[in-house]
DNA sequence: TATAGCACTTTCCCAAAGGAAAGTAGAATT
DNA sequence: AATTCTACTTTCCTTTGGGAAAGTGCTATA
């Protein structure tokens, strides 16, 4: 028996991975929490600190964000009124992701750089 | 002075996970990683292991990450050519990216189902 | 009164991602 | 001789991502 057992199972690491991608994938997701994350919380502001976004993106990125609960958006006064943006408890889980892509890119610049 | 002062510096965290980002973001890299990690070295096998991958971008997927040397390609025999994928030492780097998105992907279906 | 700032939206367009289905070339198997 | 297996490739087509540029409605400032 068990002749045909001829790929190895992986799908429980797969799966998971596959459903946090599904979140976070994408150029600009982690770069916005990041952002927001340090303090950045207008609209104005956190389109600067990125570099090269545009306003569309960033409108449709923060709208997302809002609806996987990662970040809120909050209407502050009543007549000026103004906007601002702050990460959820929750985004705070990404925390080791964020660590750990962060550590994986800048030991990989210096891998190519060195190259 | 710095009244313009207006938004967080938080480009030393983002320019290195745009780095990381460019390299292994997108919906197969890393489940193809992860498969080849576990054995699976055969075309075939790997396409089997991942749910609903094609030929077409299996084959583009592992040329670009050759090109990244996070995998290689080895060729085997003479006559019945065979061809083997192994994950490259460096693919190893990506442990920490692989199991911190895992365990957040766990998490994050947990939190989904339960809403 | 005119200009600037804020938080976007809208339109147009292009390139990359990726699915479906079929094909291919050689070798092995029945 | 016909089918199967392996490792892909090719074609076609749709979807998604995203850049450029301009516009919008409101308020604040000079």
């Amino acid at each position: 028996m068990a002749q045909k057992k001829t790929h190895c199972d992986c799908l429980n690491t797969i799966k998971p991975v596959r459903d946090a991608l599904d979140v976070i994938s994408g150029k600009w997701k982690l770069p916005i929490i990041i952002s927001v994350g340090v303090g950045n919380d207008r609209f104005t502001d956190i389109q600067e600190s990125i570099p090269l976004i545009t306003p569309k993106v960033l409108a449709k990125e923060l709208k997302e964000l809002e609806q996987h609960k990662l970040i809120k958006r909050i209407i502050l006064g009543e007549y000026p009124v103004k906007i601002s943006y702050k990460l959820e408890p929750y985004a705070n889980t990404l925390t080791p992701i964020i660590y750990a892509l962060k550590d994986w890119g800048i030991n990989h610049r210096k891998k190519v750089m060195d190259r």
